[in-house]
Parts: structure tokens; sequence; C-alpha cells
RNA sequence: GCAGGGAUGGCGGAGCUCGGUCAAACGCGGCGGACUCAAGAUCCGUUGACUUAGGUCUACGGGGGUUCAAAUCCUCCUCCCUGCACCA
């Protein structure tokens, strides 16, 4: 009788929500806050989503079936532009766009709707709680919110007053990828062909003219090897300007005046033709040589400044291009080294013909000394050679180059290189410009090419705030973080996090109080509006409107500042609503737990750290953090490329709820990536069914005195409860429903199989393993306990306790004795079967002989000793015959150092155990078994019973 | 480039913090068998190589090292994944 999912969900959702199971208010029981990041609502989500979601609610049940008072709320995400882009992109017809909205079944006439904003916010926020509800998740619907509502704007003014007050809001100048034609910020999604715009801070060298107080600017990255330039390279076909930066005249190609005119203050004076600038020379800023200018083949417009600045002894492209002018006339400068090498570990080898053939073909595997080879010997180079070339020789030498040269000479190659920076910048003629460094240029959807712009006056908030930060980083280390290595990705990021742009130009959200013609990023703007979730539906129920929100309001109930009368005054809000608002905050923000993707780890959870420990009481700061791996489908990422998207609504019809999250929520451990397999969600269902007939069918089961096996179920019952309840408080989800549900289904199999009928045993079982089960399979769980005859909702049962006096160690090890004797004899049947004598005959009798205590002991003395020597003269032996025990260790002797103790059962009780399965046991292996101890045993085979390994002596007939 | 994480059998994935219990948990998949009219599901066995009684050999990305002993420690190399900020 296969469970109907499609019936006992909705059955048991509705159940729930009349007996308002998971409307939560403060009591005399333990509170906590368990949530989770509320959904960005542009798109509808997917089974890969779920994991988080599922995962939160698995532990929201769990805490609840531990006797704690739980709060699961959830919201919606609307704030930044994403949204504004779905309009657009439906007002432009998006193709893609409307397809992927097809595969969430959403109609025609709903998409024709999408160019209002509203209408996206409302009508996808209907489609993810639904999904939600579906899913089971156990909210608190009552106190709903979303990001861009009046309420939720109050609290973010109040957050950021707050900072500013604290004086960690600061101000300054950001680079941005920008497109001149629209005047706006580019990101990722506004780009064409989706490309990142990769922004780099380089440094333009300045090379005075030897003749005039004008300057060369040379991009590089590699200043420290200022001392080895040769020369300066132009491009001949370039064409070239004189700017006025700063009151300094430099020249660069038009394109880069064109570029670094969204980042200074630049003036264009007038062309200048390349052929006039290679008759100039350069003083060298370092050691004031004079050098040349001369034609670089490579040298392009678009590139840095357009000028570069050759060092051939370290850039291939550089000596490349001297190579070139080799025989056309002018004079090349002779290369000079300013770095060496010190690799001491592994000294560079000469390079074989083979490797330098491979260099020739820009073969990576080829080392930098068989590059550097082929470059000495001249002749046509590629510039896929070079290219080649350029990455070995700056990855070698940034790894283990010293100076060799100059005023740093013996520092490291990458700390000459901030230092020499420095000194140039604080010399006056070089400055610092930021540069695309994307392979391809990038081009805003509107075809424009992408420039880097600097902008001034942007808002920041200042996570490298000393204080701040280690107030911050010293209460993480305090928090509970699951999985547990997730708190050394905790600290790395706290160890980078600096300065965040905090307000942009677009988007929905909230005014930036400092500047309200921007809006707040959406990151930062939903950093504590888990703490609104606490007293939102108690607004609601006052009839409070926002503009009663003042900032009194927040100091009072989440800073407990003022008092409720006071505060009432001058808002207008019901006192008693006042207090009910600020108790219901301080109950549920006694005890925490948030959960998330493990990528919001870099941005979301860190600022979600500094802000609560900027703005709440200590006692309110962040108490957990669980954070989980993504999912994939059949072992590919789900991405829309892939096409391999599954809409939860889909899912759920497709495989269940349960089923699907019980694979995505303990398919894998928190850490990692979980998998998600159809096969493994039809085994679940298959699972299910065989739990779903066993419990069915209780009714015909009587109750008789325990035996052997049913003593043995008992205890895999409660240790299992008590190991589960262990792993489940660490959060080590998969280990522990391995335990709880498969190991669980595999006892019962043969508990069955074994001819266990105790209706009493079996009900027992069930019973605990149901409540067990319900935080990830709710509905199964609640059609299971009906089933069983409850009336209870099995969601709100406590979880089970282990009986320790049920628990045997003794009868669980001589199961498993006898499991692994099983296997050793069908082996010893098959091997002995081979045997000419025994062709054509059947196995008459089997006799397994466990082997003698003193045996066990004298093996597991060994084990402990890992030396003959103590192990035979040790007095746990005495009264055993000492020549006899170190005959027998003696083949162990060579391993002593490897061997593990054997469980300590008496030999008696092992053969009482086997002769009690006597029937099981021949049944099994088709012939009848009897066991008996070694001592008592004629066999020959007798001597070869060992510790653990019972001797099988097989006859045929 | 920088930072973090990773590379284990046909696949996914444990183990690697405390080196010997590791031919390697658990789950897929493959093969053989039972059941079935049949398919599916389920159950049993098997799934590195060799081996007619529990043994031997070769294995944990590649090189080098430490050790009586390394998947596990050190080191170098190669490759892969994730993040790098205004983007939620």
């Amino acid at each position: 009788m296969a469970l109907n999912y499609a019936e006992i969900e909705p059955k048991w959702q509705k159940a729930w929500v009349e007996a308002k199971v998971y409307e939560s208010e403060p009591d005399e029981r333990k509170g906590i806050l368990i949530n989770v990041p509320f959904p960005y609502v542009n798109t509808p989500l997917h089974i890969g989503h779920l994991r988080t979601y599922a995962t939160t609610d698995f532990h929201a049940r769990y805490k609840r079936h531990r006797g704690y008072n739980v709060l699961f709320p959830m919201a919606f995400h609307a704030t930044g532009t994403p949204i504004l882009a779905i309009a657009k992109r439906i007002t432009n017809k998006d193709k893609e766009l409307i397809e992927e909205l097809h595969k969430f079944e959403i109609p025609d006439s709903d998409i024709a709707k999408m160019e209002d904003i509203y209408f996206i916010v409302d009508y996808m926020i209907g489609i993810t709680e639904e999904a939600f509800k579906q899913s089971g998740l156990g909210i608190d619907w009552r106190r709903k919110f979303r990001s861009i509502e009046p309420i939720f704007s109050k609290m973010v003014e109040w957050q950021f007053a707050r900072l500013n007050a604290a004086g960690l809001l600061k101000q300054g100048s950001h680079p941005v990828g920008w497109c001149p034609n629209e005047g706006n910020a580019v990101g990722q999604h506004d780009t064409r062909g989706d490309a990142e715009p990769e922004i780099e801070k380089l440094i333009a060298v300045g090379f005075k003219d030897a003749d005039t107080d004008a300057i060369f600017p040379c991009t590089t990255y590699r200043p420290e090897t200022i001392d080895g330039v040769t020369n300066l390279f132009v491009g001949e076909k370039v064409e070239y300007v004189k700017a006025r930066i700063g009151g300094k005249s430099y020249f660069m190609s038009k394109d880069a005046a064109t570029r670094l005119a969204y980042q200074m203050q630049l003036e264009v004076e007038g062309p200048v033709s390349a052929s006039g600038l290679l008759k100039k020379n350069v003083i060298n800023p370092s050691n004031g040589e004079r050098l040349p200018i001369l034609p670089g083949f490579f040298v392009e417009a678009e590139v840095g400044t357009g000028i570069v600045m050759s060092v051939p002894a370290h850039a291939p492209f550089d000596y490349a291009a001297l190579e070139r002018l080799k025989g056309s006339g002018i004079q090349v400068p002779q290369g000079r080294s300013v770095i060496r090498i010190e690799r001491p570990n592994n000294p560079p080898k000469a390079p074989t013909g083979e490797e330098i053939e491979r260099a020739r073909k820009a073969d990576h595997s080829a080392s930098v000394e068989a590059y550097l080879e082929l470059l000495k010997q001249g002749g046509e180079i590629s510039d896929e050679v070079l290219e080649v070339a350029t990455k070995l020789v700056y990855r070698e030498e940034s790894r283990w180059g010293v100076m060799a040269y100059g005023k740093y000479l013996g520092r490291k190659e990458t700390d000459a290189r901030g230092l020499i920076s420095a000194d140039l910048i604080s010399s006056g003629s070089s400055f610092n410009m930021y540069e695309l460094t994307n392979p391809k240029p990038v081009f805003c959807r509107c075809g424009t090419r992408v420039v880097v712009k600097t902008v001034e006056g942007q808002w920041f908030i200042n996570y490298g705030d000393k204080k701040w930060k280690e107030d911050t980083r010293k209460h993480m280390r305090s928090m509970r973080m699951h999985p547990e290595g997730s708190m050394n990705t905790f600290e790395k990021v706290m160890d980078w996090i600096d300065m965040r742009a905090t307000e942009r130009a677009q988007g929905l959200g909230t005014p930036f109080p400092l500047n309200k013609s921007h809006i707040i990023e959406s990151l930062s703007d939903s950093t504590i509006y888990m703490s609104l979730y606490t007293y939102i539906h108690i607004l609601r129920d006052s009839k409070v409107s926002a503009e009663q929100l003042k900032p009194e309001f927040f100091d009072f109930v989440l800073s407990g500042k003022g008092d409720a009368g006071s505060v009432s005054k001058s808002t207008g809000i019901d006192e008693l609503a006042l207090k009910k608002c600020r108790d219901s905050f301080v109950y549920w923000y006694s005890d925490t737990a948030r959960h998330s993707g493990s990528d919001l780890i870099y941005n979301h959870l860190v600022m979600y750290l500094f802000n609560h420990v900027a703005l709440f009481d200590r006692k309110f700061w962040p108490k957990q953090i669980v954070t989980n791996g993504l999912v994939n489908y059949e072992g590919q990422k789900m991405s829309k490329s892939l096409g391999n998207i599954i809409p939860i609504k889909i899912g759920i019809r497709n495989h269940g709820v349960d089923p699907l999250r019980f694979i995505e929520v303990v398919g894998a451990e928190l850490g990692s990536e979980s998998d998600f397999r159809v096969d493994e969600v039809k085994s679940i269902r298959t699972k299910n069914d065989f739990l779903h007939k066993l419990i069915t069918s209780l009714p015909e089961m009587k109750s008789a005195e325990l035996s052997h096996n049913d003593f043995w179920l008992y205890s895999k019952l409660n240790s299992k409860i008590k190991r589960a309840t262990e792993l489940l408080d660490g959060m080590l989800l998969k280990e522990a429903y391995i335990d709880i549900y498969y190991n669980s289904v595999t006892e019962l199999r043969r508990y069955l199989e074994r001819g266990g009928s105790n209706g009493m045993v079996l009900r027992d079982f069930l019973e605990k393993l149901t409540v067990m089960i319900s935080p990830i399979m709710p509905h199964v769980a609640e059609e299971f306990w009906h089933e069983l005859g409850k009336a209870s909702f099995v969601v709100k049962e406590s979880w089970p306790e282990p009986d320790a006096s049920m628990i045997n160690p003794d009868v669980e090890q001589a199961e498993a004795l006898i499991d692994s004797t099983v296997s050793d004899v069908r082996q010893g049947i098959e091997l002995t079967s081979k045997i000419p004598a025994n062709s054509g005959k059947n196995v008459k009798e089997i006799t397994i002989i466990v082997a003698d205590d003193w045996k066990t002991a004298a093996y597991n003395r060994l084990a402990r000793e890992r030396n003959m020597a103590k192990a035979v003269s040790s007095d746990s032996l005495k009264g055993a015959d000492k020549e006899k025990v170190s005959k027998f260790l003696s083949q162990f002797a060579k391993r002593a150092s490897a061997l593990v103790e054997v469980p300590r059962l008496p030999c008696e009780y092992v053969v009482q155990g086997f002769n009690d399965s006597k029937d099981y046991l021949s049944e099994k292996l088709g012939a009848p078994v009897s066991a008996v101890m070694e001592s008592n045993s004629s066999s020959p085979r007798a001597p070869r019973a060992m510790p653990g390994k019972p001797a099988i002596d097989i006859t045929w007939e």
C-alpha cells in the first residue's frame, strides 16, 4: 500500500494551520528564533533553493521536539535592481526570460503584466509563499513582510542613523564600471554576455622627458623592475595626445586620455605624433638613466596609457620587441636583470629539447626555463608563446624572486613591489589608475564600451573600523557555527572585509538618509530585519502607522532606551503595545539561529554580525549560524543554461515533498554539496512504503515475552536514539539520519527475517522512529502517527529519550558476529565445493566453533600492548598455559602493532547466541547448523577458531 | 592575479584533526541469483588483480621527503571549484 503523497501533504498542512501549530508567542519555555534569509522575489525558487529552507525547517522542528518554544518566520526581499531589470526585460520582450518563466508554469497573461514592478513583487511573493506552504515549512506567517514597505524602511532609517552616530559611515571615492553613454554604473547583468567588469588598480610610472617637463606615464604591474628599464615603447600607429593632470603635462594615447578623464581631472592639450615621441629620450625616475623611446609592436592604445616601460630581462614581450628591432638599424639596448630567483627546494633544471618544443606550442606544462631558452634562441616567436611566457615569468619571479639590484636589494620581490610603488607615487610624477582587466573589452548592453569611473562622495560602511571589527571577531568566535569548518571561512572574511559601498543611484529600497536621491544598497538594508519578526505582527494588530515609528520607538524596542510611557506620548503608539513589542523582542532574541547557503558567509552573514554588534545589546548578539552547501541535480550543477532547473512546485508534484526534503537536507553533510538523484528519492519512497506497511500490520501482531531478537531491536533503538541525538545537536544531519532512517529500515527487515513478531516491541520502535523522522518528513510522520492510533500531532511530540537499560552492546555484538559468520560460512561452502572429493555432494551439516575465552583475552592483550613479551607475561593471563598462549600469539607477532581489540564476549554466551538462532541460520545456509565452543570440539578445525572469527566445519555427503 | 577549498574505486562520497584497525564507511551503478507470466520494486550474493579456505600483490592527482610504517605529516608541481565588493 503505497503512500499517497498528494493526499497526505495538503491534509496535514491544513490540519496544522487550523491548529495554529506554528504560531508562536512567548511562554514559560525557552525560546529560540530560527530564521533564514528572506528569498529574493525576482524569479520563483527551484528545488536547489529548497535545501536551505528545508534545513532551517528541520532545525526549527527538531528544537520544538526538544522542548523549545520555536519561532520560524519568513519575509520577502525586493530591494535593489533585479526586479527593475525583470520589468525592463519584459518590456523588451526578452525571450530568454519569458522562456524561463514558462518553465515555472507562469501563463503569458501574467507575464504580460510584469512590466509593472509592483505586480512582479506581489506575483512572485504569491508563488514563493505557496511553494513554502507546499513544502511543509512550519512558518509563522502572521509575521511576514516585504523589504519595500514603509515599516521596513523606518527600521532601516533608524539603523543608518545609529551607524552614522557611531561614526561608522564614511564618504570617499570609489571605482566602478561605468557606461559613458547611459551615465550609470554597470554591474555584471548590465553588460553584454554578462561579463563582470574586473577593476584593477595599477600604477603609471612617470618618466620625465629628458628635454622638457612633460612626463611619459607607463602603466605596469611590476614597478619593482624600474631599474631594469632599458627604454620606453610607443606604438607607431597609436594616436597620442598631451594631457594636463594636476598641473603637469603627460603624454598618453588618445584613448587613455578619454578613459582617464573618468578617473581624474584631465584636460587634453592637443595631439602628438608617435614619430615625434620616438625622437625623445626620458629619464628613469629611479636611477636617473637616460633612455631612448622605441617602437613596440605590441603596444595598444586601449591598454593602460599606451606607453610601456621596457624591461627585457623580465618581460618576454619587451625582449621580443627589442629582438625584432635588431637589424632595422636601430641600436637596441642591453637588458639588466634586477631580480634573482631563489628556489631552495626545487632548483631549476635545464630544459630538455622536447620541453622547448612544447614551449614553442605555447603549452602550459613547459617550464619557465624552457620558455626562457626558447626566447634566447630567437627567431619567430608568436604572441601566444609570449603571453604564456609572461605569465610563467611573472609567477616564478613573484613567488621566488629576490631583488638583486637597487635600493631594496635582498628584499622579496613582492615586498619591493609595494615599497617601490609607494616611493614612485610620493615622488610626484607617477600616479595610480584603474583599469578593466577583463581579457576582452566589456560592453554595456547599449553597445558602449565600459570604462572605469571614480565615483566621488560615495558612502561606505566602514567594516574596517578596528574596534568594531575586533568586537565582532571576538563575539564571532564565541558563537555556535555549523558546520564546524565554517568558522575558518568567517575568520578569513573578517581578515579582509573593509569599506563597503552602501548606497547607490538606482533600484528599489529605502532612501539613503545622507543623500536622499540615492537608495540604500540591498545587502546593507538587510542586516537587522530579523528583529522585525519579533514584533511586526503586534504593530499590525495595533494599527500602528509607519509615521509613528520614530527613532525613539526603535530605541525603546531594540535598545531598551527610554520608557514606554514617554515613547507612547511622542509616537502615539499604545503603551501596552510598546511593552509587548519590547518583551517579544527580548524573549525571541535571547537565542537565535540563522541559516543560509554558505555563499553568504562572504557578505551577508558577516554584515549581519557587524551590524548586530554595532546596534544591539550584547545579550542580543547572534548565537548560532548554520550554513549549507548547494544542491546538484544528477551530478550536475543546476543552472539555467543546462536547463535542469526544477521549480519547487513541480519537484513536489513528481516526488512528494517529504522524499524531496529528505534527500536535500540529509543527502549530504551541511558543508558539502548535496546531489539530487531521482533514484535516491524513489528509494526513500520505497522505504516509507515499507514502514507504512509495517505500521498498518501492527494490529495483527501479538505481544510475547522478550526474546534475544527483541532485546537486540530494543538495544538498536535505544543506542540509536542516544547517538543520533548527540549528532543532531551538533548538526551532523547526514550521519544522524543514516542511523535514524536507513539503518532502522535495515534493522526492521532483519528483525522480521529473524522471525521477530512482537507487536509491542515493534510498536515502540516505530513510534519513536516516527517522531525522529518528523523533522525531515513531517507529513509522512504525521500520517504514520495517526495510523499508530495517536490523536495528537507528532510535530508537537517530545523527542524520544534513550533508555540506557535497554542498550546492550553484547547483544548487538553477538548479532554482528552471527551476521559476519553467515557470510564466512557461505564463502567456506563456496570454496570447499570446489574440492574434487566434494563434487556432486551436498552440505550435510555445519558446525560453528567459537574460540575459547583465553584466546580472546590473549589477543586483546597483544593488541593493547603491541608487544609479544608483555602480552605473554601479562598477569591477566595467569592460569593459562603460557606455552599455548605464546604459540597462539606468535602468528600475530608480525602484525602486532596493527591489531585491533575484538569485543570481549564470553564464548559461552556466543555459542548460546548461535544455538538460539539455529533455525534462522539453518534456513539461511541450507543445512543444519550448530555451534560449540572450541574446548568442547573434537574437530580438527577447532584450533583455527579465532577471536571474533569462529572456525567453521562443513560436512559434505 | 589574490584569498579560500578540493583532487580517493565505474560514479557520488567517507576517511584524512590523533600516521598503523584501509582494498577503504554509506549510497548509486554493473554483474549473478531469488521472486514474477513479465517489467518494476524488493531480497541475497558479487563488484582492483591474482588465488580451490580466509592469502598475496598493486592502489588514494604527480614528483620529492620524514618514518619500521603515509590516503593520512612536510615540500614542490599540475589541475579543478568558490569568492573578490555595489552584485543579490
